[in-house]
DNA sequence: CTTGACAAACTAACAGCGTTAGTATATTGT
DNA sequence: ACAATATACTAACGCTGTTAGTTTGTCAAG
């Protein structure tokens, strides 16, 4: 058959598409196949396999997301940039929680590519945190922290772990970020002083 | 056949081992069969299926888990508390990240049973806040910070995402924990005032 | 002590999965 | 026009969880 037209780029962007209507476990190769009117068997005329096809869709979620932060923070600085960026994460998590999930399985991966896009994520939370008066060491750190919290929020709220207590997440979630900004300025006394 | 002696809790009792020592992504029944010299389908006389085999096993982590987490708080006060229950739950996660997985994957069960254990999880980080001067809303929120930076911290690192820099993560791991008490002095402070 | 009932094992099969090998065909470049 | 390439196909393999139907060992009642 041969039909001209499908790209690399088409199954990619298919997969994604599923993956955010369907949800991740209920994603398979066979219904991709299916929605782009070929075989199973086809794919692998564009992709090697379906780690490849995971890292691929990886590399586009951490775009994403770097996008948004990156436009959440600009003109910002100190508390103001951070709460954005904590902010523009936060949606992100809670709009695309199937693609989000992707992240994550993605490290396992041993592809060193997928290592320099993790830098990707990192490099908007620096920029936050730049107007604090930190020392390259504390950012480094800082940063871990930062990624431990709104990570740990955002799965545990999606996956229903939230539900023990009636008060209002959305106030958790401001707490959380409070808290991140304490200890940016408890860090940023530690360095001067 | 029906050899004597099989009980539902060695099938637990062995998928557990299994997952600690396989990987959770690596278990499978017919596997677990083997290990029991049964065949998979003879399993179903134990189990109704594999989602409340992984309940019954995220009832075993989550009591093992408030297990050493009571143990870590006895006697403490406060900020010792509160750092010998964030090291009790980090050294949990390092020493059985397999196991630690499953308490994810577990809410999603509709199992209002499983609910009721979410309280389990709590109630060991309700008890370590008690000396500090909170509100019952304020503990409640806190709570759920406190599990957001620990479980973040705990997959994340897990996952490889804490590779970038060269700095050590036991030392962000002390500035997330010593944040996290930050925010609850800064708590104590806003109820009393 | 035998017999009936129950629990627990078995075999065989199904539908689904990712993946590979080998084959046909439509489009593209010479 | 023809060869080469890219893209589709079919068929199959081994894996997964799960169900149906059957055999068998054990334990309790008559």
């Amino acid at each position: 058959m041969a039909r001209q037209g499908l790209t690399r780029a088409d199954v990619i962007g298919a997969a994604i598409e599923m993956i955010e209507s369907e949800g991740l476990h209920n994603f398979s190769l066979r219904e991709l196949a299916g929605r782009l009117h070929i075989k199973a068997a086809s794919l692998y005329n564009h992709i090697r396999n379906m780690d490849e096809l995971y890292t691929e869709i990886g590399y586009y979620v951490i775009s994403e997301l770097k996008k948004v932060q990156l436009d959440a923070i600009t003109g910002k600085q100190r508390a103001e940039a951070v709460k954005a960026l904590a902010d523009a994460y936060y949606r992100f998590g809670k709009e695309r929680p199937e693609l989000y999930k992707v992240i994550l399985s993605l490290p396992m991966v041993k592809n060193d590519a997928i290592h320099r896009a993790g830098f990707d994520i990192v490099e908007p939370i620096m920029s936050a945190m730049a107007g604090y008066h930190l020392t390259r060491e504390q950012m480094m750190h800082l940063q871990r922290v930062f990624r431990s919290i709104m990570h740990g929020f955002i799965s545990q709220e999606e996956a229903g772990c939230f539900r023990q207590f009636p008060v209002d997440v959305g106030d958790s979630y401001q707490m959380a970020v409070r808290g991140f900004i304490l200890l940016l300025e408890n860090s940023e006394k530690e360095a001067r002083g």
